[in-house]
DNA sequence: GGTTAATTATTTATCGATTAATAAATGGAT
DNA sequence: ATCCATTTATTAATCGATAAATAATTAACC
């Protein structure tokens, strides 16, 4: 309070930020405004200034994530051969640096607000496209099948988070090459 | 209420079947105990005459569907190379005969409530031995990524049903063996 | 360059609605 | 008249949202 922060440039981001925290800690209904605005260093009610409603609040919070993710697999850049698993890295990368957007990314879909469903079905169409296209691009083979592996490993990845399950994913740890190129251990073997 | 519903039998087993149905479709915090107890035919106060807690309603409601996921599971009985694929249509059986407990089941995870996150936490760690137990069993290779890969399109399958994005599941409908055993296809082709 | 006006940043106070939970009352069957 | 199923009545807390008031910063003018 002494000579105002310098933080205090953009409010606007600072609440985004700590509702991004919070959201992915404490999921939308659990998250109070107050909270939001506590953890800020502001007044319950200044935070409707910047967002006409909570649900407004969470929508960009989960936009800012989307864009980051969607940016992430864009910018990959990896020969044929390798740009699955570079992408699984990116991911990993991501979860790394931005964890709260990821894991809320990864669970808005539960949030039963129509709004906020639309919202992901879009975002999660619009990721599929994304992922798909760069796979079929590099000419790789059952890129459908391929797609739909990558992100059904990101959810996992989500709930071995969330859960503190790390097992579940020990995958991760064994081999450097994760989160979705598992053909290659699978068929050499039939045992 | 002319004669008194029949139903009335077991007046438990309604409420846990309106608010498996209410809480799959809404989730935890929108799901009221109001509109539970009105679902059945029954006024708010009295839920509480059969669960202490609307937490406790929750967590009963959940322990039945993983009672069921779990004998699922366990009575599937197959030949080792048709274990994995057996026991995906299982799932999809299970799926199709309590979608609501399924569903319910796959994304409880997301709710921040500590009892309720301990309680799946547990939930998945007996769900992912017993499938790992089995795969092992039947000398499956790689069992732990195969298992892994199993709870992954559960998640993605629950994620598609609902947003309601068929697509993101497009090889349930192209082949049949489905849910984990993509190693076919994989890899006789490198390109 | 200091006084004032205008604009922006932020707070105080408060309302209305919702909701989980408790306790006491009713009523019929045995 | 007691036991069981169920209801009525009620409460206490929480939370999103609005409106009005105040403080702080910038801009303008003389």
């Amino acid at each position: 309070m002494t000579s105002k922060d310098d933080a205090s440039l953009n409010r606007k981001e600072q609440i985004l930020d700590a509702a991004a925290a919070l959201f992915a800690e404490n999921g939308y209904y659990k998250t109070t405004t107050a909270k939001v605005a506590e953890a800020v260093g502001v007044t319950q009610p200044y935070v409707f200034h910047f967002f006409k409603t909570k649900e407004a609040l969470y929508l960009a919070v989960l936009e800012r994530a989307y864009q980051r993710i969607l940016y992430a697999f864009t910018s990959v850049q990896a020969p044929p051969e390798l740009l699955q698993e570079t992408m699984g890295k990116a991911f990993i990368e991501l979860l790394a640096d931005h964890r709260n957007e990821i894991l809320l990314i990864m669970m808005a879909y539960t949030t039963p607000e129509p709004v906020i469903r639309d919202h992901t079905r879009r975002q999660f169409e619009m990721i599929y496209e994304r992922v798909l296209n760069r796979f079929t691009q590099a000419g790789i083979a059952d890129s459908e099948q391929k797609t739909s592996n990558f992100i059904s490993f990101g959810l996992l990845i989500a709930m071995s988070e969330t859960l503190d399950l790390p097992y579940l994913c020990r995958w991760r740890e064994k081999d450097s090459d994760s989160h979705q190129n598992h053909e290659n251990h699978d068929n050499h073997d039939s045992r």
